[in-house]
This record gives C-alpha cells, sequence and structure tokens, in this order.
DNA sequence: TGTACATCAGTGAACGCGCGTTCACTGATGTAC
DNA sequence: TGTACATCAGTGAACGCGCGTTCACTGATGTAC
C-alpha cells in the first residue's frame, strides 16, 4: 500500500502527503525523542526513527549527515528548550531572588521529568558538547541563565563576603544536576527518597543559601 | 596456531594455560572494565571481550547467563570497591568529622576519575540496580557510609536544629554525584571549570556546612 | 496559461558488519577405587 | 600408583538480526520563458 493524499501515516497524527513527506526533518526528530524516552538515550536507531515516521530508511540521509548529526541536533534543540524554561522559572528575578532561584530548580527537575528525550540527548548519549558550535552555544546559553541568577543572588551580600558567581552557579548546577540523574525520570524507580525530588533540592538550596549568609524573606 | 602451554595470550600478561584458560571470570571482568573505560558504558560487548581475554565468543557463556549479567556484576564489584573508598576517605572520622567529610567526597571524585570503567557500570549502563539483590545491597552499603558520616556530622548540632541525616546523606551524595557527573572522568574536557573539581565540591560542602550551623574548627 | 526542465526529497534493494546466542563437540582436570 | 570415568571449561561453526550506509533510481515540486 502506497501513501496516498493527505492519509495520516503511523507517525502520530503528522500528515504524510504522498511521495514526498514534508515534514520529515521534524518527524524524525520526534521519532528521537519518543525512541529515547522509551528506551534511553541508546534505544534510538536511524532505522527505527525512519520506519517511525514511514519513510524509508535511505530518506533520513535528506536530512542529517549521520546518526550522530541527529542526535546532536535533538540536543541543541533541547539546550534552546531547557533554556527557556530555566528562564521561565527564574522570570528575572521574580517576585525575589530566592523564589526565583527554586523555581529554577523546579524548573530543572520537571525538564528531566517531563522531557526525557531531550535530556537523555543532552545529558546521557555521551554527544561532544563541540559536535557543533550551535549545541555548544545552545549549552552555554543554558548555564548562563543560572550564573545570571546567582549573580543576582549574591549581589546582595556585603561586599567581600561575596563567593564567585561563577562557583555558585556551579554549585547549584551541580547539586540539581545529581539529583536529576539520581532520583528523576528513568532513575526514579530505582531509588525510593524519603520526600519528592523537588523538596530535596529546595531544601539543600535553602541551607546553601543560609551558608552564604543568606535567609529567605518573610 | 594453538595456545600452548605457559604461553601469554592477548589477554595483557594474564597467563593461559592451553585448553582452559584458568581465569576467565576474572580476565572478562577486566576486559569489560577496560572497554567500557575506553569507549563508554556502550562500548562493551560480549564477542569483543571474549576477543580481549584470547578465548571464543561462546566461553562467556560458562561464567555469565548473558551480557547483562556480566555487566550487573561489573557494577556489584564496582559498588563494593566504592564503599571501601568512601570508607577509607571517612576512616571514621579521624581526624575530625568535617575534614572526613571532604575525604569522602574527594574519595568519590578520584573514583570517577581513575574507575571509569566500574564508574560507567555503575550509573551509567542502565542495569536496574534491582537487577541482582546482591547488587542493590552493594548499592546500599556504599551509600550506608555517606549516611554514618551524616550521622555523625549532624550529631554536633545541638538538639531541635538537626535536620534528617538522610537528608544531609542526599544532599551530599547528590552534589559529589552531579560533580563527577559533570566535570569528571569523559566529560571533564567537556566542560572547563575555573577549579578543580575537588575544590568546587570542597567549597560547595563548606558552604552547605556552614548553612547547617556548622563551621570549620581551626 | 502551458510547457520544458532543474532541483528536491523520496524509494527500494543491497552491502558488509558485528552482535548475542545456540549447538554438538572435545580436551583437560579431578576423583573413586 | 594406575586406571576408568564424570565433570568442567573450553572450541568453532553457524544462526538470525538489525544496524548504518550507499547507490542508481524516480516521483513531485517549483520556476523560467
Amino acid at each position: 500500500m502506497k501513501w496516498s493524499r493527505h492519509e495520516h501515516g503511523p507517525h502520530g497524527g503528522h500528515g504524510r502527503a504522498g511521495y514526498h513527506h514534508g515534514n520529515l526533518r521534524e518527524a524524525l526528530i520526534e521519532a528521537a525523542l519518543s525512541l529515547i524516552a522509551a528506551n534511553g538515550s541508546t534505544g534510538f536507531t536511524f532505522a527505527e526513527a525512519a520506519r517511525q515516521a514511514g519513510v524509508s530508511p535511505a530518506a533520513p540521509y535528506r536530512h542529517f549527515r549521520d546518526r550522530d548529526a541527529l542526535m546532536a541536533d535533538v540536543a541543541q534543540l533541547g539546550f534552546d528548550k531547557f533554556e527557556a524554561e530555566l528562564a521561565r522559572g527564574w522570570n528575572q528575578g521574580v517576585p525575589d531572588a530566592l523564589t526565583a532561584l527554586n523555581n529554577i530548580g523546579k524548573a530543572y527537575l520537571a525538564f528531566a521529568r517531563s522531557q526525557p528525550g531531550y535530556y537523555g540527548a543532552m545529558f546521557e548519549a555521551g554527544i561532544p558538547l563541540n559536535a557543533t558550535p550551535a549545541l555548544r552555544d545552545a549549552s552555554d546559553r543554558a548555564f548562563a541563565i543560572l550564573r545570571g541568577a546567582a549573580e543576582q543572588i549574591i549581589a546582595k551580600l556585603p561586599d567581600g563576603t561575596r563567593p564567585p558567581a561563577l562557583m555558585v552557579a556551579l554549585h547549584f548546577w551541580s547539586l540539581s544536576h545529581g539529583i536529576a540523574s539520581l532520583f528523576v525520570g528513568r532513575n526514579a524507580a530505582q531509588r525510593t527518597l524519603p520526600m519528592p525530588p523537588e523538596d530535596l533540592l529546595e531544601a539543600g538550596v535553602l541551607v546553601y543559601l543560609q551558608g552564604l549568609g543568606l535567609s529567605k524573606p518573610g
């Protein structure tokens, strides 16, 4: 059976208009996301992605140099989305820097949980960040949100007692990432926690900020 | 050519005494470690491990049910070794709990750096912890070191201000693990840090402990 | 408005490869008597 | 001490599979005139 015009293929609602797919690039990315989400970053293959998109195994090569190029593209899109989510959490420090910082943390964990496809491509697939300049840029921009937040946080401290903003950002990142890696997403079932990961992170951040000499307002 | 008695095969100094390898189980584990270290946790295959040990591809099945069973075994041995290293770092809280805690942190990062094979099998290979009860036990025992340390740490705090030891242990674990995942081992080259990961971790722990109300003696 | 043609985005068959796993087998080792 | 025999730990050939990738091709689309 051939694809007929206006028919909807097995690729989930994305129309396939005959010989030409019309949307193959995006369809392949979505297939990659669902495969990684279902089977981990190892569970994505070029062949299976093509199958899910309803095209022959040679078709993807019209859009991506090879398997790794597609993976790198997914990772880059992931970092873009990640940056947007972190920025949304931060919300320019509103209502106050400490609450906003905790919202970044929540956004971090929410992303790991609800976007396992992107998260896997970004952090578990072993793609080198300098696979493409665009990937490195996207990754840097995401971290820049954390760094900007750290800067505003330490600005409240009196001169002379201010730790480097970069270090504070790295601490926050590492703690969030550690909790995400160990307790969220694919690993959530493996290790039981006496509290939601979000609470664990918030408590950790609270202690850390107190250590810096900051305490929650109100 | 057949293996002759007392000949040394291509498996790096481990003698092969004729038809019977004599040490195949261990040789396969070592092969797995070197493969994971060289190519990541994906880069380990049963066939290649057999090749490195100098035996036919069917031989490993005398010692392991399948590929995953070997991987799980490596992970379990890794957690055993990991527990030993963390315990060595802690050294029963000598000379003092805070220094000893930092030594656990150093041991954590040192393990991630110098044992990429074990570390990969433990944390990156996607083996479920309950693959075998022994694996889960080994993992639990390693974490118990952290938890014991946390207990001694918070014991110095006055009654009523003591956070749960489990939570403190989880914070410490997550921070260490996040730093290890992002900046040590295979990823060390990807992201540049303005300081060694060990210093980043130590600084983070220091701030955190200050937040708990503890400060370094001396 | 119609036609020729370049370009684009697919097809489908084929390839070589390495993997995990199985099978009947056999050489080496250890033990009972 | 010697011999028969069970058991252990290997062999090597073969299998089916799915993968990544290539190739010459062709249907669909867009554009120049």
